[in-house]
DNA sequence: TCCAAAAATTTGCATTTGCAAATAAAATAT
DNA sequence: ATATTTTATTTGCAAATGCAAATTTTTGGA
């Protein structure tokens, strides 16, 4: 039963891709004297400045508690600082220095050029598609527990209305 | 100048849309004894039995020395068993014992039904077109060193002459 | 108003990770 | 045949990671 073939397993071909284009990219960064991880965190915040930390954890794909450590080099760095909120007194909102954009400014071409460099072969249609269909994988997983096969008792439900999920037709209507 | 869009930016969608499919697994398998790392590790012997530790690092992504590690750990457990090989006594051959059979057998379906949940949504037309373009990229990061703006003194020679390299024209002729 | 439950973040702690050095065997040169 | 270099794997060690518990603030009731 060669039912199973890995070499056409989208998990594996995805992490695989990815891993190459973030070793490669790390290298570049680490140059830079940021690591790969404080990339992540200053570019999500080059797209939002003032995320909290949770949404950052979110966004960076990066566990919250790491992330957490994460932002105390990046502040002592003085490439973020730690901005107690208004609001919510809870949530600290993160926000990047000018160092912290300065680095970021000059890791964006460079990132670019990875990410050329990772495409060619594709014209930019196919690296639309391509884009799209990364959109809707991430989606279609949204924040899900369990899928398939329950093991031992795995409960179903949906846990409160996921936008994204809901967005990709991820639950069958019933 | 907004000439960066994290949300279109390539790396960044594929570390996502990994990161989620392999989270979710990752609490399916260890539900099952087994972490993400071993079930790659076991998914790539079932693909091809025998491996040199060096092979199946490349394989699985995971780096030479903490593989070396999570094997002995797996060889603890007893899913998978070292062996000198005959002809080049520094490679170490590693097996599936039965165990590690069962364990696998028991994932793939699971492993399988994560893969149509990400999928979701893509005809098995797209879903080749996605599969293909992701062997693209990884292709195309082939083992490089550094792309575009050379920071200090970055050599940018051809290392050895590198099939996947080659195969996806990474390199302009000259 | 006061209290229990919920939410955001941080911290404790054991494990995992990855670079660099050490070890061991094979290939190559002298 | 012996020394040198290369290749494969393992190990030392410091740093990163992630779960669970602790802490702090907010929210929604009695």
């Amino acid at each position: 039963m060669a039912t199973f073939d890995l070499e056409d397993f989208l998990p594996y071909l995805l992490n695989r891709a990815g891993a190459r284009i973030a070793d490669a990219f790390a290298k570049e960064a680490r140059r830079r004297g940021v690591t790969l991880q404080m990339w992540r965190v200053l570019a999500a915040l080059h797209q939002k400045d003032g995320q909290a930390v949770g949404e950052l954890a979110r966004m960076t794909s990066i566990d919250v508690s790491t992330l957490s450590r994460l932002l105390d080099q990046m502040q002592q760095r003085r490439l973020v600082s730690r901005r107690r909120n208004g609001q919510d007194q809870r949530s600290v909102a993160i926000h990047r220095s000018a160092a912290g954009e300065a680095v970021t400014e000059e890791l964006i071409p460079v990132a670019l050029a990875y990410e050329r460099q990772a495409a060619i072969g594709l014209d930019s249609r196919q690296e639309k598609v391509l884009k799209d269909m990364l959109r809707r994988l991430y989606a279609n997983m949204g924040s899900l527990e369990a899928v398939g096969t329950p093991a031992q008792t795995t409960r179903q439900g949906r846990k409160s209305t996921n936008p994204s999920t809901m967005r990709s037709g991820l639950w069958r209507s019933r």
